[in-house]
DNA sequence: CATGAATGAGGTTTCATTCAT
DNA sequence: TATGAATGAAACCTCATTCAT
């Protein structure tokens, strides 16, 4: 498996037609599944079987094998970036608290919606062409972050570009480790409370905060 | 590259003659010279030119390609790891600012003293088999944390394991996000300040802080 | 070429296409050239090659080297215990003599028909794997000439399973040694007498025999 | 393993000295342990190790593996051929129901003294080199059956050197699938009593044979 | 003489990708 | 458009053999 060009890593052809969206969406699906029986030694081949397909039809959807792992990896990660920008988007104005609350509930939440899908995806996301698109989405969330923290009511930030990229960063790695470590419901709970802590100790600390203190 | 027994992946023969062990020393500087180059499509023929041995003494230190990349990755990790412990241990009875001071400081100095090494260690540290070793150091250095946070002079933790656990976590997103970005000194030294931030803004979160004021 | 598990020896895939079956032939045939050629050094791509497939073809159909020698082996084999069998079923209830004419004559024929063939699995047959069908085949063969040999109209014997077990394998030895010094049609036809006369020797030796002697 | 010039077979140095025959015997023994636990899977590196020299000192004595194997096997095959044809001259003259008596009594003995060791080497004599040898050694003999059968007291034989080379042939089948199906010393009897029918009734069918008939 | 680290040709096998049907 | 047999480059790894110590 060598590296390609970034845009032979582009979908084949756009999936318009309704039967097409479904026979993609059949082999993400399956992709997922050998994913997590297999480690990184994913065959095309197996992927197609799984999918109930043909090899000459995976490939008429995805160019390649990069293409297919980047294009799973990419909606997974793009799914958990979005729904974590649109609660960035919705905190601006609040506190730090209420932004950390929102953000790392967002967070959590779409991340271990379905934790084996992540456990599944962490390897392939390393892999060379998948972890350009997991740096892609990571700077697009850590910019809506960014714009949510210079709103924030309580507090002011002078380096708002790395604080913004520390506290994103920061989650990821407590989060898979919980996950791979087979968290539950509970454990995803805590997890939660403490990104919140992490979160709103560091903003406090990288702030001129306006605590509520008297006179 | 199939998954091997964990028990395959040791190393051959343990290199006590002194020729062996810079023969050793070499095939590592050279994974990790050619993982820079081409990622991780490392071969093992590639490694041993780079080298200058043949594959077949490659063979006579390491059982398979696997076992290389995780001993290199071993050797990388385990010193940072070392370094942050001794750091941690040096810290026992100070106050949570200056243990992460301490902790921070050795963690950044010791996986930025050779930034490309650890730029090019990120990708195998994620293949399946050097992942079991990166969750062992990482557990040996959560330990050691942990170690280090219940002897806090100026605070108390409910849940020691759980903060050791995020603390050491949440630091290495944001170191491999500057390193992968290509940090220099000044770069690095931001980082710590902001890991230190980090640190001591979520100790003070979930620990009852016992802070020195008066009235 | 180390020893893999029974299961591994199975064909890959049961070559139910007539163009997979003809696919399978030519690699047999080229199989069995390369192994008159080169002795046990018989490489995988050699065998591709002589047979017009490329590698890949070849490990479609069987899983490995192993299975393909065994494959060759097999039908080989197979087909002389099939022969000889058949003959041993249309010889019940007669005379040793006349078992030990139709059985001999049976397998010398199938064994001499194509004689650079048997000539050249001789030693295929010996390797480890191979080896294993060999002697299944040749169990199957006993069974047969025991159930031959207990309706003989004129012996009875009291150990009909050492005795079939002897005679089997006895006549393989002057065969093989008559083959493999080149013999043509002229040399089986006298081994074929001598090897009645073996037979019917060894028979009339160890049986209660009705001669059909008067006073 | 490819084939060599049969040249390069011999032993590089004849063992003369004591140590030397101590330190061949030794390999030896080694070659023949490996065998009987790895089948043809031997490595010289193996054998050496199991014999308690190193590889050097092992290839001062053998210019190759072949050579190593061949001596092994000309070693054991050897030994049983000159009991058989010692026994086969001693019996001169005699009747050829002694004559069967004495050679095949001689053969099993030979052969089953060690079983382990016949059933080890049944696969390296099979390999390309070895056979050569092996077929000399059963010429070898088959000329000392030939020459006791000419003197037979109670038979004369049209075609000796045919009946003897089918005489030899047909006894060392039963006695391999006996030795390998794991026979213990009343079988290797029962054995013998067989061998001596099949003898005796083969020989008996293919001569005139002067029975002791009266006048 | 003994040692055993080093060599490297070459064998087996996999698997992404194509294309005739 | 779907299929899946065929391709073949290229990876991993072994092991007989040498030779400096």
């Amino acid at each position: 498996m060598k590296r390609k060009s970034a845009s032979s890593l582009n979908p084949r052809k756009k999936p318009q037609q309704r039967r097409s969206r479904v026979t993609v969406d059949t082999i993400f699906e399956a992709a997922i599944q050998v994913l997590l029986a297999n480690g990184l030694a994913v065959t095309t081949s197996q992927v197609a079987e799984r999918a109930g397909v043909s090899v000459g039809t995976l490939y008429q959807y995805f160019p390649n094998k990069q293409a297919l792992l980047a294009a799973v990896v990419k909606r997974h990660v793009g799914g958990v970036v979005d729904a974590t920008i649109l609660a960035c988007q919705a905190a601006h104005g609040r506190t730090i608290g209420e932004m950390c609350s929102a953000m790392m509930n967002a967070f959590v939440e779409a991340k271990t919606r379905r934790p084996e899908v992540s456990r599944a995806l962490y390897l392939p996301s390393a892999a060379v062409d998948a972890d350009a698109i997991v740096k892609e989405e990571a700077a697009r969330c850590a910019q809506a972050v960014h714009d949510m923290l210079v709103t924030a009511s309580d507090a002011k930030f002078a380096q708002a570009r790395m604080v913004s990229g520390v506290l994103i960063a920061s989650i990821v790695g407590p989060t898979r480790a919980v996950i791979e470590s087979g968290g539950n419901r509970a454990t995803f709970e805590k997890l939660k409370q403490h990104l919140i802590a992490l979160g709103v100790g560091y903003l406090k600390e990288v702030s001129g905060t306006t605590r509520g203190d008297p006179a």
